[in-house]
RNA sequence: GGUCUUGUAGCUCAACUGGAUAGAGCAACUGCCUUCUAAGCAGUAGGUUUCAGGUUCGAGUCCUGACAGGAUCACCA
């Protein structure tokens, strides 16, 4: 039992008895005291003015006298203004430890018997991946694992759109200039070929274009008439049309960038459970739209398109199929959610995708709740922000990308040169040095791109943004580490820490300090899944890693005296490093044992 | 133009969802390796939280307006 719901109910008597006054145990709430305070929990007075009717620091005063006469837990307090801080019996504090040094399941929640569904990644098949997915990758794949830890049964989905107008622009590019090239012939990576593609098309394009102005055509109009853009269009409606010539050359291209998405994904240690392809789903969701009708939530305009109306709930009209009967972008994605739902009959479904489709998925659930979806409630959109670059906003067709293979490697590079430069790895074998560069490479990207809140959009200097001191992914496996060495002394040693610290009476304040870090983990592994945000253990990890630190300056282990304290300290070493693994692995983030 | 969103130290980000004197990290400066890993620790300096009003015991946080960025408003995806 947790010492604020200790706290809770005696304060709740004490208002009762105090000052004749009932207040519910769910709007009495301690907070944190703040480092320049004496005491641990601190209980705002200010709201009860009115019922204490005497000045906040005389009632707070009387609260606390109260309850150091009522609780052996309380041992002191103080009233700052209307601040009242309690300080807690330290053998709590150390019971607190032990409960946490022996939990089995440090960091991972009961079973709350429900499913989740989160689709992330989500690539398109005419390009490589670069640094906006990754934020993406990264993030929902963090966000899958802090919601198994919270207990959810999770399902990674990958909807991979591998069909339209921009694979078939790589395809045509390919066709004109591409003279039978393969990734073994050419040497590079399946997705980066056809990217390649993508990017001569659109300069092969704008040649036409300026060409077709030069001939007299309005800017508008040489856009439309490009024979380049013509040719593209024509193969969507041959390939729609299940052209065996086509089709093939797409399946072909599509190979190759599963190719290079494959080792892509390996290298960014995320994973799926299941694929959906938008070429076996981009038909779906006229049947809803039929539903739709019935139910009257969709109407039909003159030309016989069909629109939503959502102007009661703040938006507006909206198309859900076109005159011709041929879907838009929203009718497969009604169809793809009900899709999934008959899959896995999920509680929630969550979607990882750039803030930039805020609005589209506002229709999208609000459509199917409309619909009377039973799982509409559940729907989630994780919008994300965009990753800017100094000069600005990346552009795939113009080149300006920082492509993930090559800042990965980049990483894993400068993470060699760093480790080197301080000399640390004597004693590894080649492939252990090689790993520990891609673990701690690896751990400074995605500790960066995970730190800042996902709802914002962020900047990335390739320069200067990746560092290896303060906060960063490095600090926290560089603080795991030394743990883990003070561990291998302890064994070494023959010092026995796995035991119950019954004769422990004190500790010191950085320790203390320290325990109360390490209790906050389950409340940051709730928080985070709430707000669907693994900034919270990344700032978290960062407040553990600083709090050991201190207190790995401060107090000896090895030199104290006092067999017990010495045992403790490796102990809580340990549970330290226990947590550090833990959180890091919501992250995604391996941990090194030595570096 | 309508809607949504962001604005915090020179830079990159926090602030427990309305609580105390707004905190970290980089960058700058000062100390600390004969002792468990200095990718570390301790310290100095850096702020009118874009601006103007309002709500209340109390506002970076909520409301209104202005200014400045960004996104979106297709029978595109």
């Amino acid at each position: 039992m947790s010492l604020e719901s200790q706290i809770i109910p005696l304060i709740q008597k004490g208002f009762k008895e105090i000052f004749d006054h009932e207040v519910s145990l769910e709007e009495l709430a301690l907070q944190p005291t703040r480092k320049e305070f004496e005491g641990s929990f601190t209980f705002v007075m200010f709201p009860y003015l009115k019922v204490t009717k005497m000045a906040p620091e005389a009632a707070g005063t009387k609260l606390g006298e109260y309850l150091i006469s009522k609780s052996e837990l309380i041992t002191a307090f103080n009233v700052v203004k209307g601040f009242l801080n309690l300080s807690v019996n330290e053998n709590s504090w150390i019971d607190i430890f032990r409960e946490l040094y022996t939990n089995t399941n440090l960091g991972q929640l009961p079973t709350n018997g429900q499913k989740v569904l989160v689709e992330y990644s989500s690539p398109n098949t005419n390009k490589p991946l670069h640094l906006g997915h990754l934020r993406n990758n990264f993030l929902g794949y963090s966000v899958a694992e802090i919601l198994k830890a919270n207990g959810y049964k999770v399902i990674k989905a990958n909807l991979v759109n591998d069909r339209g107008i921009h694979i078939c622009k790589s395809m045509v590019a390919y066709l004109h200039y591409g003279k039978g090239e393969t990734p073994t012939s050419s040497g590079l990576k399946g997705d980066h070929l056809a990217g390649k593609y993508y990017v001569i098309f659109d300069k092969e394009y704008k040649k036409q274009i300026s060409q077709l102005i030069g001939e007299g055509q309005s800017e508008e109009e040489a856009k439309k008439n490009a024979p380049l853009l013509l040719e593209a269009q024509e193969m969507l409606r041959k390939w729609e049309a299940n052209d065996a010539e086509i089709v093939s050359l797409w399946k072909q291209m599509n190979e190759w960038v599963y190719e290079g998405f494959d080792a892509t994904y390996t290298k960014m240690g995320v994973d799926f459970d299941k694929f959906y392809y938008e070429s076996d789903t981009y038909l779906l969701g006229k049947d809803i739209v039929e539903e739709g009708l019935e139910k009257g939530v969709f109407f039909k305009k003159d030309n016989n398109s069909t629109w939503v109306d959502l102007s009661a709930e703040g938006l507006d009209e909206k198309l859900v199929l076109r005159g011709d009967g041929t879907s838009v972008y929203i009718t497969q994605d009604m169809g793809t959610c009900d899709l999934k739902f008959n899959d896995f009959g999920f509680d929630k479904s969550i979607y990882v995708v750039g803030n930039e489709q805020d609005y589209h998925f506002d229709v999208l659930f609000k459509i199917m709740k409309k619909l009377g979806r039973p799982y509409g409630d559940g729907l989630y959109h994780l919008s994300y922000g965009m990753v800017d670059l100094p000069t600005g906003k990346m552009k795939s067709r113009e080149g300006t990308v920082v492509d993930a293979d090559d800042l990965m490697q980049e990483m894993i590079d400068t993470a060699e040169t760093h480790t080197k430069e301080l000399g640390k790895i004597e004693g590894f074998s080649e492939e252990e040095a090689k790993n520990l560069y891609e673990i701690l490479g690896m751990g400074a990207l995605k500790y960066f791109l995970l730190k800042v809140d996902p709802k914002k959009r962020m900047l990335f200097n390739p320069k200067e943004s990746i560092e290896f001191q303060g906060n960063t992914g490095p600090f926290i496996q560089y603080s795991h580490a030394r743990i883990a060495s003070i561990l291998r002394k302890a064994d070494q040693i023959g010092v026995d820490y796995q035991k119950g610290f019954e004769n422990l009476s004190k500790l010191e304040a950085v320790e203390r300090d320290l325990i109360i870090t390490l209790n906050d983990y389950e409340k940051k592994i709730k928080q985070a899944a709430e707000d669907f945000s693994p900034a919270t253990i990344a700032q978290y990890l960062f407040e553990v890693a600083k709090e050991y630190n201190r207190f790995y300056a401060e107090c000896s282990i090895f030199n104290e005296a006092d067999q017990e304290v010495l045992a403790f300290r490796v102990a809580l070493s340990s549970l330290t490093a226990k947590t550090i693994k833990s959180g890091m692995k919501l992250l995604g983030i391996s941990v090194p044992d030595r570096m």
